[in-house]
RNA sequence: GGGCAUGUGGCGGAAUUGGCAGACGCGCUGGACUUAGGAUCCAGUGGGAUUUCCCGUGGGGGUUCAACUCCCCCCGUGCCCA
């Protein structure tokens, strides 16, 4: 044990709480406690993010599934029925460099870490179901994974295409835009390059305009915070697409512009180096600029996305030599490349009004391109010459022909309506959102089920020879060469077109595994189907997700795949009407575990909570309580030592005061109780309201602070004879159950109950008895707190008055002096106004 | 640079959404029980001021009988995006 995270008192439980937690684990595990109902009545489907299997279940983990596994108590005792299911992301670049740096097989490096991860879970007693397990390595789950890819295929959605993709030399793959953090590998930190491959993708764009629509269908049940980032990150702009013509070819170059109303003010073009258009362009520039413009874009190609757009580096481009006529006046433009445009943003090439947009102006005052002024403000005159920004608000437009004198944000529509009727420009909504890319030069991870035939071309494979099983990893070599290392295993690579029958090539990538993970919480409905991923009948049984529990982090990636390819299947009809086209109802997140400074934990900074170690010392109860109480479970918390001493303080309490066997199991009547009694068997209703209120809104923190409470109130002498012990002992057991399960079924059992208290009723309040006869208020004086009285609930204003005026702490503060005005709110507070 | 959060005692955090700021816990102080205490129990604990007064929710303004809460302007921190 590590002498580091020894708590008080540790010692004298940890005999007790070990034998305890192992007898109602198995009880739980015999009774099949967390079973999922066949034909649920009052359904819930309740599910916290997968994991990925890296050793053991870490500090977050065991945060986000208590949070899962307290709402599945409650819920549980208020007599839902649940699909609480589990799995693992079992794909992915670490298995395989754990078979490269240490010589180990993916697969089996895999399922061990399943098996560390899980038997710690078991010993958490999450309740999950683990008869539904998934794991998406295993060909079962995967087959299933090439048929949504197949699937996808059919929708038309899937397309190939070679483009510059990020490319980690280090890791010799291809990486998404969102594993490229800061210009660098997520995984290693090395500078992401850009290079040429061809590729599979996923045409989610297909899908942005619905993807955004529907975010207000999971408004007010999604966090407002992944509303916007989804939002922000589909990133719709409505503008125009005109076309210039290249001087002295026909070649077009459409731009986007989302301010077609300074059409008249572009003096300058700039293009992506890296554009596609720049092959095209490249053969007409003049001899005297080539050279340049070849030394520009290699060199421009070393840099990141982020160096080029970032606003504050000087921006730097090159002129071709090359002019451009603007459709709309036939005026020219100058040709420039320049790479703070990116080949990825529109056409990767953009028209630029310097007088207007404030880096096209600081690219004109650099290399002293022409200023023209085409929106004025409605006080001022713009003297290019004095200009120090550009104006980048409305107002009105000038030198702009026939649009003269109109204001700029009408001049938007009627100039796109004038180029569309010329036939040189049209409306265009463009997305910041990118197609997905889903392929991996990777061994470990779905075989893209798509065969290569030299007569037919790609092939799909047929849904009978499901699934494309990867070859044993003994037979695979991981050395990163740049291709994938399934490319070199001829058993894998050689078969026949299914078309013609001929000798055919299988695609040697894998996929992303946020494929996996985009119809996980679908397998679950029939982990075990051999015939099809899911039933019909049990999607309309259990979908869609009641409630899904996971980190923000995922906001713009799994979040927005997952949400793609739930409304791909529901379009093609295996997802049923009655589920809907968003997967998940609810979403809530949960705020990340830091350490006692508020820092990130990592194993280098030597600051890492071990779940296990913590639980080997107070028991799986009191590391529960601990992280429920330390703050609200959206909020990150600070990991404190001295706090999980609260919590084992707590449980202690709970343990000696609700040690014995009661007297009697009745429950006495209001009226045979005398005033103490009857004011304690209030307290309790009280607290049941408000800890049943709290414990359903996920306020856990405070309904363990109201718990405590009413431990603190409860009479000194207060034992198994007392004559509320029963009623008490009962619900404060039944309250206690989400936060502290152990403990929770050691006094049910003591009170005489036979069966679990998990399947008992969540307690109710009287109503009569959690109302308070009388209240508090505080009283004030010309707005400031002077004091307090005690009335009747609803008692009116008179009398408010005359008790603050009977009350000596008050009246001295009205004496000798007038009322004015007296402001009484029931219940809330009395504020008198005197002179 | 933009977007979204967020700022309350020594610390983690409460505050019914405009109504007695600091619930609950940690820590601290004093006491009890003790061979002992890092166990347990009791009391106290926002800051001043020689007791019923003043000041206090990052800073400054405003609205209101009343502001942690609403509005405006700053400052700090965190996350996401460029």
């Amino acid at each position: 044990m590590n002498p580091n995270y020894t708590y008080e008192g540790s010692i004298v439980m940890s005999r007790d709480f070990a034998a305890i937690e192992e007898k109602w684990r198995r009880f739980w595990d015999e009774t099949g406690l967390y079973n999922t109902p066949e034909i649920p009545e009052k359904k819930f489907y309740l599910l916290e993010m997968y994991a990925y299997p890296s050793g053991d279940i870490h500090i977050g983990h065991f945060r986000n599934y208590t949070v899962g596994d307290v709402v599945w108590r409650f819920l549980k005792m208020k007599g839902y029925e649940l699909l609480h299911p589990f799995g693992w992301d079992a794909f992915g670049l670490p298995a395989e460099q754990a078979a490269l740096k240490r010589n180990l097989s993916p697969d089996k490096w895999t399922h061990n870490n399943i098996e560390t991860g899980k038997a710690t879970l078991k010993r958490l007693a999450i309740s999950y179901d683990w008869e539904r397990e998934v794991r998406t390595c295993d060909p079962d789950y995967y087959k299933w994974t090439q048929w949504i890819f197949l699937k996808l295929h059919e929708a038309g959605l899937v397309y190939r295409d070679s483009s510059a993709v990020n490319w980690c030399p280090q890791c010799k793959t291809v990486l998404a835009n969102e594993q490229v953090i800061s210009g660098k590998c997520w995984r290693c930190g090395s500078n992401v390059e850009k290079r040429e491959l061809e590729q599979w993708f996923v045409k989610i764009t297909d899908y942005a305009q619905r993807l955004l629509d529907d975010l207000e269908k999971l408004k007010g049940n999604w966090p407002d915070n992944i509303v916007t980032l989804q939002k922000n990150w589909i990133g719709r702009s409505e503008g125009a697409e005109v076309d210039f013509i290249i001087d002295g070819s026909d070649i077009v170059l459409p731009i986007f512009t989302t301010r077609p109303d300074t059409i008249y003010g572009v003096t300058f073009m700039s293009i992506a180096p890296d554009a596609k258009i720049m092959k095209k362009i490249l053969p007409l520039v003049p001899q005297e600029y080539k050279d340049d413009v070849e030394k520009y874009i290699e060199k421009s190609l070393h840099r990141t996305e982020i160096e080029r757009s970032s606003a504050e580096r000087e921006k730097d481009g090159v002129f071709t030599g090359l002019y451009c006529t603007n459709p709309y006046n036939n005026e020219k433009a100058q040709v420039w490349v320049a790479d703070y445009v990116l080949a990825s943003y529109g056409t990767g090439a953009v028209m630029a009004v310097p007088a207007h947009d404030q880096r096209d102006f600081e690219f004109a005052k650099k290399y002293d391109i022409p200023i023209k002024v085409v929106i004025e403000p409605k006080d001022k005159k713009l003297d290019p010459d004095e200009m120090t920004e550009a104006y980048t608000e409305p107002g009105t437009m000038v030198n702009s022909d026939i649009f003269n004198g109109t204001f700029s944000r009408d001049g938007i529509a009627k100039v796109i309506e004038y180029g569309e009727n010329r036939g040189f420009a049209r409306k265009k909504i463009t997305y910041h959102l990118r197609d997905w890319l889903i392929s991996r030069q990777r061994y470990w991870g779905a075989p893209i089920p798509m065969i290569h035939c030299e007569k037919c071309g790609i092939v799909p494979v047929p849904e009978k020879d499901l699934p494309v099983l990867l070859p044993p990893d003994d037979k695979v070599d991981f050395v990163p060469k740049g291709r994938s290392p399934l490319a070199d295993v001829p058993e894998f690579m050689n078969t026949t077109c299914p078309k013609c029958g001929g000798p055919a090539k299988r695609d040697p990538d894998t996929m992303d595994t946020f494929v996996c993970s985009s119809w996980y919480y679908l397998r679950y409905l029939d982990p075990k189907n051999d015939n099809e991923p899911f039933t019909r009948e049990n999607a309309e049984k259990w979908l869609p997700i009641d409630l899904y529990i996971g980190g923000a982090e995922h906001a713009t990636g799994h979040l927005i795949y997952f949400r793609f390819v739930h409304k791909v299947l529901f379009d093609q009809g295996y997802i049923p009407n009655s589920a809907g086209d968003e997967p998940a109802k609810r979403l809530f997140n949960h705020g990340m575990v830091l350490d006692e400074k508020g820092e990130v934990m990592s194993k280098s900074k030597g600051n890492v909570v071990s779940p296990v170690e913590l639980i080997d010392d107070v028991g799986v109860d009191a590391a529960r309580v601990a992280m429920l109480f330390f703050a609200p479970p959206e909020r990150e918390i600070l990991w404190s030592k001295s706090g999980v001493k609260g919590a084992v303080r707590f449980l202690k309490r709970i343990n000696s005061i609700f040690s014995g066997k009661p007297a009697q199991k009745t429950i006495p009547e209001i009226g045979e109780l005398d005033d103490p009694n009857k004011e304690l068997l209030k307290h309790l209703h009280r607290t049941i309201k408000k800890v049943s209120f709290d414990t359903e809104t996920m306020a856990f923190n405070t309904a363990i602070a109201y718990l405590m409470e009413f431990l603190n109130k409860l009479p000194e002498d207060f034992s198994e004879h007392h004559p509320l012990y029963f009623t008490i002992a009962d619900s404060f057991a039944r309250l206690l159950a989400p936060f502290a399960p152990f403990t929770a079924e050691e006094i049910n059992e003591k009170l005489g109950f036979q069966q679990s208290i998990f399947l008992r009723e969540y307690p109710e309040y009287d109503p009569e008895l959690a109302r308070e006869e009388t209240i508090e208020i505080g009283v004030q004086i010309n707005g400031k707190a002077r004091g307090t009285i005690t009335i009747p609930q609803d008692a009116g204003q008179d009398d408010a008055l005359s008790e603050a005026q009977n009350n000596p702490q008050i009246a001295k503060w009205l004496e000798g002096k007038q009322i004015q005005k007296i402001i009484y709110v029931k219940g809330k507070i009395l504020n008198i106004i005197v002179k």
